[in-house]
DNA sequence: TGCCAGGCGGGGT
DNA sequence: ACCCCGCATGGC
């Protein structure tokens, strides 16, 4: 499927956003080649678009827009694009917050978290339950490449994750062969239930689901719907914390990041390069709380991948 | 090889 | 409220 040009924008960025950081972060390299960010901004049946944004200038991102169909509402897409990148958002009460904690006080400024619809937000979060980060983005990896849907915007192939559909109509098996193991049965469950309840938002009905507590409860929102209140404490982030003598992390986490707690265990994700947990702590010790990116990280998976 | 890893739920105490 | 186990894979 061939996506057609349909007009360029100039957006505006604010000052202490880095995009080239913000787009690195979690990302393929059909997403991302180190200067152009390609994102999907809406993937229905027969309607996909999706832009190819790219800094120009010190403060101006150039924005082409591509799509399967002609009636499409721009504005609306603008509006998405915008919120995707989190380029509205003011995050200097986090970044203060961090300055006070032991883990993210170097944290890099300007980077901010990249939302994306609810259904991937889920894949997401439900390839890090009892995983490791490389084998969580592994799983995910292996979903794109072998039962993605290929796009050609302009000339350059994007890959698209298989709908709810698409993994019902494939069969659990599918995902089984992507590494999901036991979280197959739930993958194909909440394709199910998002099926059958259209218009119902995600959030309600990943709730009752066998199988996904709070941890992927937590992620998928934190990630689809900026709901940084929540808290995502695994046992990764809670090893972490106690590492560094914080014996209540939950505790600890509501009262020093409140309403941005959900957010402190994305950042630091980046800051350990998502180094499984006994590595992590030793690098906590030896005061290593800068992002390396060397090998596989959260900010080099479009260079390996 | 065997054991652990960004979870979770069920069953025990 | 807690503790413990199995669950399916991949990586070492």
């Amino acid at each position: 499927m061939k996506l057609q040009y349909l007009k360029s924008s100039i957006l505006e960025i604010p000052e202490n956003y880095n995009f080239h950081l913000t787009a690195s972060a979690y990302n393929f390299s059909w997403f991302f080649n180190g200067k152009k960010l390609k994102i999907p901004l809406k993937y229905e049946e027969d309607n996909i678009s999706i832009a190819i944004v790219e800094q120009i200038e010190d403060k101006k991102l150039k924005v082409d827009y591509y799509s399967t169909s002609r009636d499409v509402n721009i504005q609306e897409l603008e509006d998405r694009l915008i919120y995707y990148l989190g380029i509205n958002e003011d995050l200097s009460e986090f970044y203060n917050l961090c300055k006070n904690d032991p883990l993210l006080k170097e944290v890099p400024i300007g980077l901010h978290m990249r939302s994306c619809d609810p259904w991937t937000a889920f894949l997401i979060a439900i390839s890090q339950q009892n995983a490791s980060f490389r084998q969580g983005w592994y799983m995910l990896y292996r979903l794109y490449k072998y039962y993605g849907k290929q796009v050609l915007v302009g000339n350059e192939i994007v890959i698209l994750l298989p709908k709810p559909e698409d993994l019902i109509r494939h069969g659990e098996k599918v995902l089984k062969d992507c590494g999901y193991g036991y979280r197959s049965s739930i993958v194909i469950e909440v394709a199910k239930k998002i099926i059958e309840s259209k218009d119902q938002d995600t959030r309600r009905l990943l709730k009752g689901i066998k199988g996904i507590g709070p941890y992927t409860y937590g992620l998928s929102c934190v990630i689809a719907y900026r709901m940084y209140e929540l808290p995502v404490i695994d046992r990764w982030v809670k090893g972490l914390y106690e590492s560094i003598g914080i014996k209540d992390v939950d505790k600890y986490l509501k009262s020093a990041f409140g309403k941005w707690q959900g957010l402190v265990t994305w950042f630091l994700t980046i800051v350990l390069d998502a180094e499984p947990l006994s590595k992590a702590i030793e690098r906590v010790k030896r005061n290593e709380i800068k992002p390396k990116m060397t090998g596989l990280t959260p900010l080099t998976i479009w260079k390996i991948w």
